[in-house]
DNA sequence: TAATTATTATGTATTTTTTACACTTAAAAC
DNA sequence: GTTTTAAGTGTAAAAAATACATAATAATTA
């Protein structure tokens, strides 16, 4: 077996992701089973060693599409955690990443339909391995302070969407419902979306309008930030 | 010579920390003229290998207390940096730090008086080794996000300041010039400051008041975040 | 096919926050 | 004690956030 050798120690490098959904109800996160030692059967943040000639954010990429079939989605980099003692096994050190995707894309996931990668509610995630479990915190509190300055929420619903889904979306997210009217009047204001002539029908009550958003506004706004606090 | 070995190929892991400091004109930043190759001579941001049985934070402060003869001050993960190639040696990762330094604390460092350790107005760095400038980028953006939503300023001013120096301080940060009235009226209505009986002399004019801030408060609105948008 | 049900859609008045703006005060210098 | 310079303060206008109630319409059912 080849061996790698330095002059002095190296810690082991790692990437985890924190993958979001939302398909209407509580807002969901990927997990996969262990199928090894340490924390074999557990449930974990899909993860994996970064190679030596590969950037950082594209092991985010490989680790989301080979174990979970996720790919081009959204994701930007959480925070590093490399607290001594986090792996049994060796030193490791790893950077996490935060994945947004949309309920369009879930289906992809649903044709592996392997046991071992699931969507969890949050609420029910529990006894993950490693510190997995602080890592979801850190990408929580990103991801409800990220809403408020950033239109970060068109990344988690489909390509057309009604005022109700967006406003439940919003909901969630924060923790807290808001006043459809005062949603509506904020969400409009920013110009970032288009409304189409489709409805959502199918409900026994007055069809949604579906919006679409302008990209080139999005574009915009998340560079230059926005208000966007309820 | 050769002694640590492994399966497969290991990064190299090093901290750099951004540390700011102010002193009533231009941001500063603390930079260390390298002495070993590569970039031999070059300006760097103070850093180093993180030792394998050492947190990252501990290796920032370590860094900052040897390398620039500075502890405990404020500092918070930045990012981390990990582009193939940034190091010419070997893959080299590093997790940043920015560190906030007071302008009490520079005393400590003039002591060194070591020429290899200086602090620089920001806009007059440039041609740093490595990717630092992106670095340094990163912490700018950082800085001037961060000053909207958390009283983070405090921590590069004196225990004592007077409000026109606090207001001087934002105005930097934010880049623009604010209106007086204004301010003193947004930050006093946030409770943070008590203000003591000693004014500042010296100037040939009306001597400003002396404020402390309020640690349980600060405390308080550093958790539950603040609204302090100019 | 008319009535019922459930959810979407919309406007206005009130309160709060932000902004714009000018004069008085006091320490030091002469 | 007069001048200079920056510190300190209040109010009115504009903008933004909030609170709140009714009409519209798709599907179901009677």
């Amino acid at each position: 077996m080849e061996k790698f050798q330095y002059d002095y120690p190296h810690p082991a490098l790692t990437v985890d992701c924190v993958t979001f959904g939302f398909d209407g109800g509580e807002m969901k996160i990927l997990l996969v089973k262990r199928g090894i030692d340490p924390f074999l059967e557990k449930w974990a943040l899909p993860g994996g060693f970064v190679n030596i000639d590969e950037d950082l954010e594209s092991c985010a990429s490989r680790v989301l599409e080979k174990e979970c079939g996720i790919k081009e989605v959204y994701q930007e980099q959480l925070y590093t955690f490399g607290k001594v003692g986090r792996d049994p096994r060796e030193r490791v050190v790893s950077v996490s990443y935060m994945a947004l995707v949309r309920t369009d894309d879930y289906a992809l996931l649903v044709g592996n339909l392997e046991l071992s990668v699931q969507w969890f509610p949050i609420s029910e995630v529990k006894d993950l391995a490693f510190d997995h479990e602080e890592i979801l915190k850190v990408a929580l509190k990103r991801l409800r302070g990220k809403i408020r300055y950033q239109p970060v929420g068109f990344e988690l619903l489909n390509e057309k969407f009604t005022m109700p889904e967006l406003q439940t979306l919003y909901e969630t997210i924060l923790g807290k419902s808001l006043d459809r009217r005062n949603f509506y009047k904020k969400i409009l204001a920013t110009e970032l979306l288009i409304k189409t002539n489709e409805k959502k029908s199918g409900g026994a009550h007055k069809a949604a309008n579906y919006y679409q958003f302008d990209h080139n506004k999005y574009q915009e706004l998340t560079e230059s930030g926005i208000n966007l606090e309820f």
